[in-house]
Order: C-alpha cells, then structure tokens, then sequence
DNA sequence: CCGTGAATCCTTTTT
DNA sequence: GGATTCACGG
C-alpha cells in the first residue's frame, strides 16, 4: 500500500486499525494530522465511499488543508467528503433539516457581537440595570452556559440565586426566545441545535447514522461538552471512530472545552483502543527538552514520551527589552540577522503573542524597519463595522425575522430615522406580535411616529422589497454590487475624504470583491449560503501563505500550524501568563499548556522576550518576568548578552530581578518606597511581595502576591501598606 | 428628532 | 486605547 509507506510504524498501526473506537494520544509535532489525513485516504482507498465519511477539524482552514492533502493522496474523490469544523458541517445539516426544530433553512447566524447587541435590547426592553453587569458580560455568561449545555430553565430553576442572578436567567429566557423569533442562531446553538435534533427525531437521527460510517476528530483535546454530546449520539454503527488529540495542547477550556472528553475516552466508548505517536518530526532537541521542561510543570496530564531524530539545534534565546516598543525594535533587528545569516524566508518567521492588543507596537516597528508582515486575526475583514453594515443588508433580505440586522440598517445609511421612532415601532411590533420588517409595512398606524420620519420608513420597506424581489433574478454579485450602489455608500465613504473613511472605502471594494469570488466558484450559490460561509470564517481561515512576509499572530490562532522561527513576545506575568491573580489551579495550567503549543510550533528556533515596562490600559506597567522563562530547562536557553554596559558583560538569565531594580528608581522617583519585589505587609491580607505597580496618584494600584491569601491589586491610596 | 464631541467604562484567548 | 454613553447644539 502506497500510502502507508510515508508512515512511521507506531502511525500505520492507528491509520490501519479498523476494529472499533479509538484514539491516538500523543505529543506536539508526532504527526496526528498526518495519521488522520493518511488515514480518510486510506479508508477511501480500501473501498468507503469518501460521502459517509464525516472528518471534523477545529478551524476552516485545517479542514482545507486536509482535503488539499487527500485529493494529492487518493484525487477528486476527496471532495465528496463531509469534511469542515463542528460548526460548518452542522450548520449545514441544520438548514437541511431545519423545519424539524421549528427553523427555517435560511436562518441567520449571530457572532459575538450580533449577541451582545441583542442582550443590549432586551436589558432594555426588560428594564434591567444591573451593577456590574454589562450586555458583555451577560452574553459571555450565556455563551458559557451553552457550552455547558445548561439550558435557560435550568439555570433560572436551579442555579440562579441571587437577584442579579435571576435577572441574568430572565434574559437568557428572553435571548433564546428571541433568537427563535429572529429566525436566528448563535455559534453556541450550532452545536446545540443538532443533539436537539438528534434527540427529538429518530428517523433523522437514523438517517446520519446510516450515511456517516465512520467519523474522525481532530483536536479531541479542545471539544466541549456539546460536540462530545454529538459525536457520541452520531457514533457509526459499530462504533467507526477515530480521534486524535494531545491533553496538553487543550488551550480553550475559557470556551467549555473539556479535557475530560480526552482522558475518559476510554470509559465512554466501550473497547476503546489508545495509540500513541512517540517521534517528534517537527522540531530540534533542543526545543523539545525546553517544551518538556515547561509542560511537566503540570500536575494533569497523560504522560507521553517524545523523541526525535533531528539535530541538536539551537538554544532558546531570551530577549530582555525596556519596554514593548524596544522589544518590537529588537525583535526586527533579529529578523534581518537570521533571515540574512540563515538564508531563511519572511514566511518562515512567525511572531506569536497572548493578546492581541500586543501586535500594535509590533506592526508599528515592521513598518517602520520596512518588514513585510500579515496579521492573523485581531478585527477580522467580516467583523468590520462597514462590512457588517453590508452583509446586514444582506441578511435581512434573506432573512426578514433578523431583528438584530434590520436594527443595524435602518438608519444606515442616515435616512432620518432616529431611536426613538425606531422606539416606537419595536413597541408596536411587541404589542401586535408582528416582526419589526412586518410593522414597517404598516408604519402609518403607530401614530407616535412622525408623518415625515414615516415616509422615509415606507420608502426605506420600498427599498428592501425591491431587492427581495431582485433577489431570484440577479446573481448575488449583481445583487451586492446594483445594493451598494444605490445605497450610495462608496460615495459617502468617498466625500467623507478621511484617512479612516478611505479604508472603509477599500474594504468595501474588497467586499464586493470577495462576492464576485465566490459568485465565480460557485455560480448558483444562494445569499443563504454565501452568508452561512463568511460567518463561519474565523481569522486564521484568511491566512495567505502566498504572501511573502512574516506572520504575526495569537498563540492560540498558531495552534496546529509550524515555523522554522517563532518568536514568544511579551513573556511577562500578567500578560504570558494573563492575569494570574484570580487564578485558579487549572487556570495557570491552561496558561503552562498555552507556552508549550507557543514553543512547539517551532522547528529550529525559538526567541522569547520580555520587556520591562510596557504600556497596558493607557498607562504604563511595570512588568516581571514570566514564571514560564524559569520554568525552563536551563541546558536549553542561551546565556543572556546584557545589552547594558555592565562591568560583567556577561551574565546568566535569572539576574533579571535584579537589573529591573536597579533601573527602576529612574522611572519613578517618587514611589520608591514601594517597588517591583519589595516586601511589604498588610492590615488584612498579611505579608506578601509586590509583583507590578501601575498608574500615578490616587489610582495608583499595586499588584501583590500575598503568602496566605494570594495574588491581590490593591489601591495604594487605601492598602495603607508597610515596607518590611 | 438627529448628529457630534466629550466623558466614562472596560479591558483575553475564538468557532 | 477603544467603544459606548451622555449632553448639547442644530
Ligand atoms: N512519518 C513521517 N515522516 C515525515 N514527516 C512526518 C511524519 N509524520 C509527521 N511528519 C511531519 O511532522 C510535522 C508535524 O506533523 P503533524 O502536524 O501531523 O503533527 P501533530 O501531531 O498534528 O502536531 P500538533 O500536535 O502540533 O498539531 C509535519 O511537518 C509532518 O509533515
């Protein structure tokens, strides 16, 4: 077999095991995708048709990837796979069954910010103002309770408790009621919806059942609860089950993801086979005894061995940096020197980071030193303001219960009519139990709104009828591009003649390019299926490998993906690991899990740095070094060459501390009772160290660790602490 | 009633 | 630093 043959043995033996569930543990870089890409390819070639085969992979572009891969492996067979993340395919399945849970096909699907506006207007509509509580923090609760499958009813029955709580339990009641009007989904209830599905309909259930014949799971370890749900309802008749996963790659238990999935499989499908991948092919020695050293830090884990025949390789090199603008300035410095010294190309380089928030001070300094770059994520192109503006129209002529879209564009762009109209109509629509897209149809009779302002409402259902109706006789490009004209925003981006309305001008351009794109691939493709696409597009699915550059990105978009360069920036506590002060046990182990997928994306080299000082929040931090930097294994980090003009010259990393101190008086002469290490006592909370001082007079805060009761910030104004 | 500038809040990671 | 809310002038 042709196939087996770029197969290792440990490998072949999980791609050609047939018998039953199992699942292949094992480490960074051992080759998971490659046994479950070989693996479909193999099963084809061994006589399955590739349709009942269902593949689910974590992102877009993974499951691009793959196919890209089959189709070399066994040809067009490939593409007749069900192959795609949970939320594509089942999104799919949902519109093809969407009558069976009281949907229509054409359903919309709302992102996080869709959400939050939605629980905006029922705050409103419910007259809830809560201390504390913001539509975000709210939709981020409901999101949570979704993944944990908790449903409205349970957690206002059973789990609310106090007032505020309850409240919160009015409004999930409330946002799943009108997301159901709304004819709409959120991304939680694409994975929701199908066990609903499955479960309250046996004779669809059945049908999957029989078309899926075998089911394979990329990236077992970050499933939640819902997609275990799903995977276990939909599992083959006998059990043809295959996932693979690494425990200590599980970076999304934020989102619900459960690790358990991965350490019971066991238990949960009976005669449940384990294969473990041992060779590592990705990466030097040296980088994986620094990846070792990190992770086994780490109380829960399945142990696993990793080797690799790779050279020795490169120690890690630790960047000290005075601040983020320094460390940005450095990090390009470096780049030059290892693409000329190494002949390497910019896409071989990849500058990882915890948030987002981090690549501003980067791409400043790539621009300035002139080094191309992509950034991955961050506002994506679909979730900019004047994109969204667009693909709102879009939605509601394909969908008129879409509340949350028509809100979006009734007055955009400005036709004069204002929140208070807009007021007075979602009150009649409530009172009349009629859709908002139905009322303005009969806008003459909510008499609180003014005759002017309800002629423009008439011409503005005028205008959306039209398209509707164009709808079925122009192609979506047409129908896009004849939309915008007329709406006339490319010329009002155009008059407004700013630098922030000109790129606003370029995206839409892009826009209605990317339809015509797509109009291309796929010429009968429906508004229903161009707008199920773009909303399912995370950032890292637009990664151009074409393009010749660096890459900057978060640690978690890099997941999955290899460089021969990455450099881990902003290594410092509070950011890598983020906010280690509320922290629980499994928090700061999410966060460990995080720096070993950050160093075992590298093949050759890996730089980390860490700056001093950095400007957070408007103000400036004064940082520590991350606790992961001491973590590793000494044997593979380089001696740190101090840039300052020290008489030693030379020195060890872990001399940080110190050289932090003795710089900090100059940065605030002020303060210096209190510094970054002190030890200092409180009234309450006992004696401690202090790890960051942030802001000026009477916001000061400072964050201390204290030796009882933890990691706490205060306000120096009120700590009323002691130096010890 | 609408649009604009100032004030205020919040501030991870993402399918 | 960015988004959203608030107050005021048109
Ligand atoms: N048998 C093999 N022979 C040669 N190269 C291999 C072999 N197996 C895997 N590789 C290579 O090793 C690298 C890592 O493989 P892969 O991405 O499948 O690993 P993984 O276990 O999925 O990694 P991660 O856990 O980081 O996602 C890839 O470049 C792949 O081509």
């Amino acid at each position: 077999m042709k196939i087996l043959t770029k197969l290792n043995a440990q490998q072949r033996n999980a791609v050609e095991y047939n018998a039953g569930p199992h699942i292949v543990v094992a480490g960074a870089g051992s080759g998971k995708t490659r046994v479950l890409t070989y693996k479909i390819a193999y099963l084809i070639q061994e006589g399955l048709e590739p349709e009942s085969i269902l593949a689910l992979t974590f992102t877009n572009k993974a499951a691009r990837e793959m196919k890209e891969r089959i189709r070399e492996l066994i040809g067009k067979k490939a593409d007749s796979l069900w192959m795609g993340t949970f939320h594509s395919i089942f999104a799919r399945i949902l519109r093809i069954e969407a009558t069976a849970i009281n949907y229509n096909s054409n359903f919309s699907i709302y992102d996080r910010e869709d959400s939050v506006s939605l629980v905006s207007n029922i705050l409103q509509y419910l007259s809830i103002n809560l201390e504390n509580v913001t539509a975000n923090s709210i939709q981020h609760k409901i999101s949570n309770f979704k993944n944990h499958m908790i449903t409205p009813e349970e957690y206002s029955n059973n789990i609310a408790s106090t007032i505020a709580e309850k409240k919160i339990g009015e409004v999930y009641i409330e946002y799943n009621k009108r997301l159901r009007e709304n004819n709409s989904m959120d991304f939680d209830d694409l994975l929701l919806k199908p066990i609903e599905l499955f479960n309250n309909n046996v004779r669809i259930l059945q049908k999957y059942k029989k078309m899926f014949k075998y089911i394979l799971v990329d990236e077992y370890q970050d499933t939640n609860n819902a997609q275990y749900e799903i995977v276990k309802i939909l599992s083959p008749v006998k059990d043809k089950l295959c996932v693979v996963g690494d425990d200590a790659q599980s970076i999304y238990g934020w989102r619900g993801a459960n690790i358990r999935n991965m350490l019971d499989f066991e238990k949960d499908f009976s005669k449940a086979k384990i294969f473990r991948l041992e060779q590592n092919y990705r990466s030097t020695k040296n980088i994986l005894l620094a990846a070792d050293s990190i992770i086994k830090k780490n109380t829960e884990q399945i142990a696993k061995t990793l080797w690799t025949e790779n050279p020795e390789g490169e120690e890690i090199t630790l960047v000290k940096c005075s601040d983020e603008k320094d460390e940005a300035f450095q990090i390009a410095k470096k780049i030059k020197k290892e693409i000329s010294t190494k002949k390497l190309s910019l896409n071989d380089i990849a500058i990882l980071y915890r948030t987002n928030a981090q690549s501003r001070a980067l791409e400043d300094a790539f621009r300035r030193e002139k080094i191309p770059y992509k950034i991955v994520g961050g506002v994506e192109f679909y979730r900019r303001k004047e994109v969204k503006d667009v693909l709102a129209y879009l939605r509601v002529l394909s969908n008129q219960d879409d509340e949350e879209s028509l809100l979006r564009i009734m007055n955009f762009p400005q036709r004069g009519i204002g929140n208070t109209s807009i007021t007075k109509m979602i009150a009649f629509s409530r009172k009349l139990n009629l859709s908002l897209f139905k009322t303005m149809a009969r806008v003459f009779e909510v008499i609180e709104v003014k005759e002017r302002i309800q002629k423009n409402v008439k011409q503005f259902r005028i205008l959306l009828d039209k398209y509707i109706d164009l709808q079925s006789k122009l192609s979506i490009g047409e129908l896009t591009s004849a939309l915008v004209d007329e709406l006339g925003i490319l010329r009002m981006y155009k008059e407004e003649n700013s630098q922030d309305s000109a790129s606003r001008y370029d995206n839409i351009h892009e826009l209605l390019a990317s339809i015509q794109e797509f109009n291309k691939e796929f010429p009968e493709a429906t508004l229903e299926q161009y707008l199920a696409e773009v909303s399912l597009v995370a950032g890292i699915d637009q990664y151009d490998e074409s393009k010749n550059s660096i890459t900057l990105m978060t640690v978690h978009s890099a997941k999955g993906l290899e460089f021969p360069v990455v450099f881990i920036t902003g290594c410092e506590e509070d950011i890598f690991p983020l906010n280690p002060r509320f922290d629980s046990d499994s928090k700061i182990e999410e966060e460990r899990r995080l720096f070993y997928v950050a160093i075992t994306r590298a093949m050759k080299k890996v730089f980390i740095s860490f700056a001093r000082s950095r400007y957070r929040f408007g103000e400036v931090a004064y940082q520590n070094k991350s606790r992961f930097i001491d973590e590793l294994n000494p044997n593979s980090v380089e001696e740190v060459i101090d840039g300052s003009n020290r008489k030693s010259g030379r020195r060890r990393k872990g001399d940080f501390d110190e050289y932090y101190q003795e710089s900090y008086d100059d940065y605030d002469q002020e303060k210096r009772s209190f510094r970054v290490g002190s030890r200092v006592s409180h009234d309450i909370f006992g004696n401690g160290k202090v790890l960051a001082i942030t802001g000026n007079g009477d916001t000061q805060r400072i964050t201390i660790s204290f030796e009882d009761t933890g990691t706490k910030q205060l306000l120096v104004k009120f700590a009323n602490l002691k130096l010890l």
